[in-house]
Order: C-alpha cells, then structure tokens, then sequence
DNA sequence: TCAGTGTACTTTGCATTGGAAAGCTGATGC
DNA sequence: GCATCAGCTTTCCAATGCAAAGTACACTGA
C-alpha cells in the first residue's frame, strides 16, 4: 500500500550548528594528530618518527596510516634503509588542500563555540522549568 | 647496555603532537555541535530544537544527548508543556567548564596545525627518497 | 650455525560507537 | 473508536579505535 514514508525525519532548514565541514577521516584524534605531523615536516616521516611524534601505538599507527592512505591524504613508501625496512609517510597535495579546508572549518568551530560559551559564562544555573 | 636508538634525527620532545586533552565525549561533530548550541543559549533548549540546530534525526539526537548525560555535561529534564512531552536540556556547570577546556585545548590544536600547514605550504613534491 | 633478542611493522580480536530504521506511548483528528 | 501524528527510545548493524598477538627479517653471542 504506497503511503508517504512514516520515518521522513529530515533534518529541514539551516541546521547553524551542523558541522557538515567535519569530515570524520580527518576528525579524529589520532589523525589530526599524524596530519599535523605530517604538515609540519615537508620531507618524509618514518614509520617511527610518526609513532614518537603523535604518541601512538605501533598497531594504531598502521591503522590510522591505513585509513588516511586510503582516502588519498597519504602516500606511504615501503623501502629499506640498508637492509631494514623503512617505511615513510607524506602528506599528498590532495591531502594538504583537504586539510586546510577542515582546518578553516574547525577554526569557525572553535570561534563559534568559544563565543558561545562566553554568552553565558556569568549566567547563574537556570533554574530548571 | 644497549645503546641508545642510532637514529635521532628529529627534535622530538615528548610527543608534541599527542593531543591528549581532546575528550573523545566532546570531540565528535554531533555532540560537539550539541555542546555549542547549549553553550550559546543560557536557557534549557528542547529537543526539537536542539534536532533542528543541529540537524540530527530524533534518534540520534537522544543517543548522542544520553551520552552526554552520563557523562555528566548536560542536564537532562522530561516534562511536559501541556499535555505533550517536552524534553528540555541545559549544560551543567561542570559541563560548561570542560567545555571551555576542550575548546582551549582544540584552538591550541588549530593554531598548530595552521601554523604547520601554512610552512609546508609552498613545498614543491617532495621527491621520494 | 643457530638460539635469542631486537626492530619494524601487520594482523587479529574485541568491545564500543554512530547512525538508520523500527518501536513505543499517549494525544489528537475523523 | 480507529487511524494518524508528535515526541521521543530502542534496536540493529556496519564501522571504528585500540591492544595484544603475530610475522618477518637482522644482528649478536656462544
């Protein structure tokens, strides 16, 4: 029996506090972290460079690389460095604009919300209707 | 005794770019998008209004909101206006103080990150080693 | 030459999560 | 009194983060 679709929860109108801009890969701590990394050193990162750096475990670097390769925010280079392996990592151009956007964006965040918080700072507790 | 590791050949203090103080409660687009629409409005929001600021559908919008109930950063109040449930909820005082502190912390990341980006901006393609 | 230790990652396992859809409850319309 | 709607909740599933275990190769000492 054709009727309109009982769930039809569309989020409607201008939704401000919707951060669209927020995109998950890059949202997330640890590859906020390995992009910072990476965007502050224009040469190469080891494996083990990146590891110190953002603190991370060996299995959740190779996750988290695995994932940022994966969305084209990476190159990663397997080779060796004399007979060991050496593995490096740099941001792609791709990668770098992309970031830069969600930077701009978490920027606008950051001043939103900090404003926000600033509105009602003195506030006394409401007190509850 | 095992020497030291042979290769240091970045300045790498403890693990600067670790950043430990991004609360995973508050560090997620939907409820970080919830926390600035309560931070901005002093008063207990409803739940529809809080579904339109933030454009999430009814379910998640009371996961995410029970979240942070349990978390202790908002207060959650069921009433009713009239004879129809109204769902109203406001940040506690201790959730406006983590709040603040998450967005300190995230505006540090910001700054970082920028500055990051912006000296690795010009950079040719590095070419692999 | 071969156990043992170390380095450099990868893979696996698991508990948690976010989100869509379905469910529930009571009020209102026909 | 049955159907519909509003206002949330709960369920279900795929994806995720993280830790622990695993793999592969190099180097050391007996």
């Amino acid at each position: 029996m054709p009727e309109p679709a009982p769930f039809a929860q569309v989020p409607l109108g201008q939704a401000p506090f919707a951060y669209d801009g927020l995109d998950r890969v890059m949202h997330e701590r640890a590859r906020l972290s390995l992009l910072t990394s990476l965007a502050a050193h224009p040469k190469p990162l080891a494996f083990a460079d990146l590891k110190q750096l953002c603190g991370l475990t060996d299995g959740n670097l190779s996750r988290h690389l695995g994932v940022l390769e994966e969305a084209g925010l990476v190159e990663i280079h397997k080779g060796y460095e004399g007979r060991r392996p050496l593995t490096t990592c740099r941001l792609t151009q791709a990668g770098r604009e992309r970031f830069v956007a969600y930077l701009a964006v978490l920027e606008r965040v950051v001043r939103d919300a900090a404003e926000a918080a600033r509105q009602g700072e003195g506030e006394p507790t409401p007190r509850p209707a």
